[in-house]
DNA sequence: GAAAATAAGTCAACATGGCTGACATAAAAA
DNA sequence: TTTTTATGTCAGCCATGTTGACTTATTTTC
């Protein structure tokens, strides 16, 4: 994978670049979620909660184990944004057919309703970066965000939790 | 800039490629502190002290009004890791020349060793991701994150509080 | 030269979202 | 039957963000 073709780009330019890198990665994070915490804030919920929303909306019947190891932080700290959100009827939870200690998380109407407008958002600033340049650097920012990702989240991502294929 | 030569992917795919690309933001960033974040705590900094370190490191002689803008916290939150930073010894402060009510912030060797060294593990893992791709996903992974950026960071972004060549 | 604006700092209180440790209950697995 | 697992809960701590109010120099403006 390694290209053999870069030939010697000088030190400092490469030096340059990755310390430019650091900080696109500061300041384009920040400006990405700082839309949705906006919004969020308008329902009186921070960024933790939308986290929930959105794996929960994208692994419908998750258990908490598997949340947990997405998320990666302790269940006393999801405990905290799970509760508020069952109780405010974001999400809803149902006992495991299989195993009945399991407790598979979904969306409420209400809370895929937040999910879709926030992702929305998100999406949409995507879409307009995306169109403004060309394919190959999508396809670019794609290649070079993977590669940044720790070998376990690169597991988390190749093994999901739910089969997209058994959600009807 | 919007090019005209995309055809028409089909929106389902578009619709994986723009959610998948928010959780590549979500993982990547997190993958990409959390080894920073593991460095810090051993000499007991935090995110926040990491950031001041940083910019003042690449702006030395900034003042605090111009660190704020880009921190885009409050002052009395930049105070207390501020103060903290210089009673321990990372920062210190100058009184400004043409304005004396100016606070004029430069690290101490004993900052600028950690800023090199935890810059040094972020630069490394931009490194390897850079290496293991083609030279045009880099530029593309550049191009699609500066387009991701709000107006107010990009003129950011040109107008560096300092000029670069002024500092000796 | 007086008044207003600016740079910086401080105190107090509060919110969010991480963390640890200890312990409880039900169900599954060994 | 014992042990392990999945989940939840209480209590308290820490880091880092917020608002609001007020002070002290210094510079700018009228």
């Amino acid at each position: 994978m390694a290209d053999i073709k870069t030939p010697h780009r000088p030190l400092f330019l490469r030096e340059e670049e990755l310390r430019y890198s650091i900080e696109l990665m500061f300041f384009a994070y920040r400006d990405f979620t700082s839309e949705a915490d906006t919004h969020l804030a308008r329902v009186n919920l921070g960024r933790a909660h939308h986290r929930v929303i959105y794996f929960v909306g994208r692994n419908p019947g998750i258990n908490v184990r598997d949340l947990l190891n997405i998320l990666n932080i302790t269940k006393q700290s999801l405990s905290r944004v799970l509760s508020h959100l069952i109780d405010t009827g974001y999400v809803r939870q149902k006992q495991g057919s299989a195993d009945k200690r399991q407790r598979l998380l979904y969306l409420t109407q209400q809370g895929e309703a937040l999910e879709h407008e926030v992702t929305r958002l998100q999406c949409q600033r995507f879409a307009r970066a995306f169109k403004s340049v060309s394919d190959e650097s999508v396809t670019g920012f794609l290649a070079v965000m993977e590669s940044m990702l720790d070998e376990k989240t690169i597991a988390l991502l190749r093994h999901p939790p739910i089969s997209k294929k058994q959600d009807p």
